[in-house]
DNA sequence: AATTTATTGGAATAGGCGTTCTAATCGCTT
DNA sequence: AAGCGATTAGAACGCCTATTCCAATAAATT
């Protein structure tokens, strides 16, 4: 009976994602995803709720898609120092997607609104904790295949792994260049050897 | 002749800076300065000019006192590894203020507006570009002091410095623990040997 | 083909924003 | 002591915000 939607919801919420992405929570209106999504204004209260809700499902939707990826990298990977060099190559290219970087969604979110909404927090600290476990998994498999020295702790590597990787990001926003992110990032493993 | 103004203008600054710092530039409002500073809004306005002229002064001031700070303790310490130490630490210091991360003001601005405002750009990226040249300096004197192998390249260390400052800044938004990071610190700086 | 019902476009609402303006106040100099 | 002039308090301005509402539209079932 009820008339159909005419516009795909997971296709506006991609754009919703990168909106937000690019331009944070506070600095986006209704009126810029109205124009961004390209579908009706009371379409997106109606598919989505409000402008809370929307961010939420964004974040959501885009950390989902980033722990899949990077997870899918590293399990192809068997020698962990490449597995480890190509995630964060995967990390610095998904910034620099613009000629000037948009860093990371989820990062860029920590650093806006994390003392700001407690729920949006939470989905962070639950990425945070995603990233950290798939760390941890990874170096001791590493260490089973004696790619790392028995001595090293796994523990301190996986957090410093997941530090790094926000401090690439943040800090590609004004150093958009690829050559001299993927070089720190080249040294940053020697922690491994 | 005339009438004197009955507020500190740094002072005042300094309460814009601290709350700039905790909200960033989109989620604060001139009310809510006005509130913070304690003092009228035409003397906002008549001191430091409108809310981006305000916030630029802000971030200029929280930059120069914070290399400043950096500066000391780096030429403070003659063992690099040290001074590198105490160095992170007064950073997550700083972070960690209150019982929730602040986080540091030049990186949550860069996130938040290296892409929209150049004026705001650019003065990040002198900052950044004074903090390489001090870690440089750094690295080199420690070179010079044998605490540094010389096939160690002094370039990428000083990058990578820059990079996991961003990372441990932006990382403590949801790990707001100082041991955790000061760990991670310790084992960063094991690039060094 | 008629009916039903969610979707759609766009106006309307209430409130917050940054900024400006108007008086009234008050401190310094002469 | 007189008066100049910047500082002050707070109202006022126009714009933009997120959200809601109201017809009008259009797709699927009967």
């Amino acid at each position: 009976m009820p008339r159909t939607k005419n516009f795909s919801p997971e296709e506006a919420l991609e754009k919703a994602v990168n909106l937000f992405w690019e331009q944070g929570y506070h600095a986006t209106s209704m009126q810029n995803l109205v124009d961004a999504l390209g579908i009706n204004r009371a379409s997106m209260y109606g598919t989505y709720g409000g402008k809370d809700e929307l961010f939420a499902q964004a974040l959501e939707a885009y950390q989902a898609a980033e722990t899949k990826e990077v997870s899918a990298i590293l399990y192809y990977y068997t020698d962990i120092r490449q597995g480890l060099y190509v995630m964060f190559e995967y990390f610095v290219d998904s910034a620099l997607k613009e000629e000037s970087s948009n860093s990371c969604f989820h990062v860029n979110t920590a650093v806006e609104l994390a003392n700001e909404s407690k729920a949006i927090k939470e989905s962070l600290e639950a990425c945070r904790e995603l990233h950290l476990k798939m760390y941890r998994t990874y170096l001791e498999f590493g260490k089973s295949k004696a790619q790392l020295a028995n001595h090293k702790e796994i523990e301190g590597l996986a957090q410093i792994l997941y530090n790094f990787q926000c401090g690439l990001m943040s800090a590609s926003k004004l150093n958009p260049r690829k050559e001299q992110l993927m070089k720190s990032v080249s040294t940053l493993l020697t922690i491994l050897d």
